[in-house]
DNA sequence: CGGCATCCGGGAAGATACTG
DNA sequence: CAGTATCTTCCCGGATGCCG
């Protein structure tokens, strides 16, 4: 019941930030709940290694430090939860550089969606509306100069991708233009050549 | 000896980042080499709380993990480390906003240089050099309009603070202004008002 | 079934002592 | 000074069970 919080102890602000975001899973429960609340066996189906029990600490820790405020069954993220997102926006984009990473483990339908709202090149947006179904949730993405808004829902976009979240990754990052027929199991419907002008805004590929 | 790397096991590149840098006492190791390189007992002097063997065991890891390089007994980043930074700096500005922080305890001189670059109100800089020296440590700092800039030794610079680093992040931070008489233990040497302006640039005080 | 509490084994973190 | 060795503590992860 009672968790002794391990400090650094240190006037640095950093530090002060890991001692209440520096726990093993913290940061990846803020990153499931960015994009809105979320009931205790989602949280589990968005962290597959997660024990039950870390994740019970680690909410009860995240509720003591202000971060995620409890509404019956459901967790939802406070200002100050909501406020870590240049944080992990941080760790997507240094993250996407360094090697060793391995596209094939699982995603999280909302891993994929923050990432692609981390690497969006906003100012060579241009307006688009489109619907994502990633294994089954439903969101939205609309862009625009130098705008980039995502959320959970939607419905009657120009676009829809539909498909594993993993193959909406490759589709997304990969090199493969996109296609009608969903030969890499993503699904597209609306207008190829913006599906493509669209895709072509997330590039990690170099150059 | 050989340490087995615990993964989140997620496609997730923030995961991956993490998978990377997310042990405990990691970030604050790169943290303190973020200026340059530093011995293993530099290194423990700016970690008061981080016992020897797991420091052994992080520089390792990173090393492994292409953050760092080892230069005989000098540790120090590789440019993948020094890729941190921004990760740095989303923690502290995040950090400054969380309640709960003590500015009594200890702040290692990095911590305060690099917390001072990460608060910077660049856009209102004007040109300014200045020296510190922080606990026996020199540093040298220079703005400009848009620009900061903060680096190891130098010398000759038209202000100098001297004093503890407490003291110090007090005399930056705090809203007590700058006076020549180092009533809090902290020394200038130089024009007030330049040293005032300068110390203008870092308020986290609203406002 | 969702939301935990409890128990357990392994391993990482922490403190201390010691060595080249 | 720069670590290593050893021991202890405690966190993490997995399994099970309780309880509304």
């Amino acid at each position: 019941m009672e968790t002794r919080r391990r400090s650094y102890d240190e006037g640095c602000i950093a530090a002060h930030a890991l001692d209440l975001i520096g726990d093993r899973w913290a940061l990846l429960v803020a990153r499931e709940l960015m994009l809105g609340g979320r009931r205790f066996s989602e949280l589990r189906a968005g962290l597959p290694g997660i024990a039950a029990n870390v994740l019970t600490q680690r909410l009860e820790g995240m509720e003591a430090a202000g971060l995620v405020l409890r509404e019956g069954r459901a967790y939802a993220l406070t200002p100050a939860g909501f406020g870590l997102w240049p944080v992990l926006k941080a760790l997507c984009l240094w993250g996407a550089a360094q090697p060793g990473h391995d596209p094939r483990l699982f995603i999280s339908p909302t891993a994929l969606m923050l990432s692609m709202r981390a690497t969006c090149r906003r100012e060579a947006a241009g307006m688009h509306r489109a619907g994502f179904v990633l294994a089954g949730e439903r969101f939205t993405v609309e862009t625009g100069p130098g705008a980039y808004r995502v959320a959970r829902g939607g419905g009657g976009e120009p676009m829809l991708f539909e498909g594993g979240t993993n193959a909406m990754a490759a589709a997304v990052y990969g090199p493969r233009p996109l296609t009608e027929t969903a030969e890499d199991s993503v699904g597209f419907t609306g207008d190829l050549a913006e599906g493509q002008a669209f895709l072509d805004l997330f590039s990690l590929r170099r150059g």
